[in-house]
DNA sequence: CCTTCTCGTGAGAGCGCTCCCACGTCTATC
DNA sequence: GATAGACGTGGGAGCGCTCTCACGAGAAGG
């Protein structure tokens, strides 16, 4: 990077040998007598020789580069305003560790996402990973370049890891329900976002199994969604007990909402929340809630990936499950 | 990427120009006619083509990509579990919005931390963004790559992006001062955080200005450190009237320690945090936090990185300013 | 009408590497 | 002792692109 780095050419002279032999060498593949071996990594380390990645790539044809494909729709959905990729970051490069291949994030906006898709698809990467990528994009990518891995429900031909999202829903209320809480109202996702429709789903079918009234509305995933929405709630279901938010982020906007008409939590509306997110620990009481194995899904798709075994229609299921903590009423220690 | 894709080499014959007119009406760059211009594009349109990135990077030694080193030294401080990083990737996307470079992440752990800068320092980029990188490792960084800019405070020669994490931390002391609050403690980072260090070094400063007693707990940067800090701060000096804690994750574990004691948030002990981060909304009450501009921060660091201007010991400082919630008492509206 | 300049165009040399293939040399086999 | 096989080694083509340079045609100037 700083004046002319070394190449391999460099090394091959100063070791006396051929470019190929340094290349063997260096990529430690068979085929080199040890005391050319040694002339070449001394070679190597007097120079300071470091492989150029994208000659590298260029030559060989194989990739050293998997693309995170994060959809920005909204602002409160961005990336860096909603704690879910960075648990997705981080079971990625979890999964990366000791390959070396860099993971590349891109942000796509709901203008020109289809030009951008067409782009990265043309791209040389061992694959793509979709976080919240709506499924008409997901199939338009899918189409053009093979290798990607869905990280939310989506079309039935794009490979995905997909999350319990129904089971666990269902199973949120069935928490709450067991608690003797009955009057369990919900505060759902947007309706674009496939994982929001699917809890949405599975809080219908517990509450038609347990007989209870379905109490709905909208707080987009955001926190400031979540605080109206537990408000306007709690205006018109005054008797309300319980309230499922669909995403940690509502719970806690949820939280203070009910704090702020005088109601206390868990005593008198219990919470619980999904995601198990920062916002999980932040909130006051701690909050009960699903966790998502966020970063296990993420690896399990940069593992697809890397595996190259990506057959349309793949479909890896992880289970959701429940983390007691006091906004439901006091925590098993 | 599925099958052969087609090449520059596939556009110019079906166009009937040669492989540098091709390049020439691809890039857009003078010295084509008109009408070989509209047949060159035609055949992009009819093959499909999109240029091999990494081809031309080789060719042209230009660079497409952008490197953000984010160190993980304590598994409370990985990208995945501090909210921090979260607003460096927004920052950093923001300010590659429209330009054609990538952002690529790495975390460096602490074993092994020497030979992967060395290895990246050699990867040609357009340089690297370093988030909470040791100063020694930014030097040894800086000195075999050059184009780097730190985010937070370093080694004097490497390029950086500043804080004023000592005003800042003054100023958050000042605040709880002017709100008649006298006994201020401080829960602080790691010893190993240089924004850690200054913000200690602020609050310190605030308190001998207004002369008040040093009471200082560490909290190691997590909500379960703040949390026992809290609590250990509480049980040690009573009467306590307000907690500055250095970063908003501990001042969210502060508020539950404060609050299971039975005391009252802000009423008994008022709670200040720094960042400004998701944890600061989701907070019961919502936290008044000093907000540290950090997606300003790293739009600053990879604008200067795309510039190519990156000086030795540049500094650009960034002040830190307060948000007033409700953790110290009535927010105003 | 010849020179000079301009400008569009294509040939071709790389960028730094990988990898196939041909060429020894050395040992095993009949 | 001639032949086959194994193995180490280097030559060189080529990955897909950019970019310099030389060339030829047309416009401008004396």
């Amino acid at each position: 990077m700083i004046g002319s780095r070394p190449t391999i050419e460099d090394v091959a002279r100063l070791a006396g040998v051929s470019r190929a032999t340094a290349s063997r060498v260096i990529n430690n593949a068979p085929g080199a007598s040890e005391p050319l071996r040694s002339r070449v990594q001394q070679a190597v380390a007097q120079l300071g020789y470091q492989p150029n990645e994208t000659a590298r790539a260029l030559a060989s044809g194989r990739q050293r580069t998997i693309d995170l494909i994060a959809a920005d729709y909204h602002p409160d959905l961005s990336p860096g305003a909603h704690p879910y990729y960075s648990r997705v970051l981080t079971g990625a490069m979890t999964a990366l560790e000791g390959v070396n291949v860099q993971l590349r994030i891109h942000v796509v906006a709901r203008k020109g996402a289809a030009e951008r898709i067409d782009a990265m698809a043309a791209d040389t990467t061992v694959g793509a990973i979709l976080a919240n990528v709506t499924p008409d994009l997901a199939s338009r990518f899918y189409s053009r370049c093979r290798k990607v891995v869905s990280l939310v429900p989506t079309a039935a031909s794009v490979p995905a890891v997909e999350a319990e999202n129904i089971n666990g829903a269902y199973a949120a209320v069935e928490h709450l329900h067991g608690l003797g809480r009955r009057r369990i109202a919900a505060i759902h996702g947007p309706g674009f976002n496939t994982c929001a429709i699917d809890r949405r789903a599975g809080y219908q079918k517990a509450v038609n199994t347990f007989g209870l009234s379905d109490i709905s509305h909208g707080g987009g995933f955001t926190r400031e969604g979540g605080y109206a929405a537990a408000l306007a709630l709690l205006t018109e279901h005054p008797d309300l007990d319980a309230i499922f938010a669909t995403c940690d982020l509502m719970a806690a906007g949820a939280i203070q909402a009910i704090t702020s008409t005088g109601r206390r939590v868990p005593e008198d509306v219990a919470v619980i929340g999904f995601d198990d997110s920062f916002a999980a620990i932040c909130t006051n009481p701690p909050l009960t809630t699903m966790r998502l194995p966020t970063e296990e899904m993420a690896a399990a798709a940069t593992r697809l990936l890397l595996a190259g075994g990506v057959a349309s229609g793949l479909r890896q299921r992880f289970a959701v499950q429940l983390v007691p903590r006091e906004s439901t009423g006091r925590a098993p220690k």
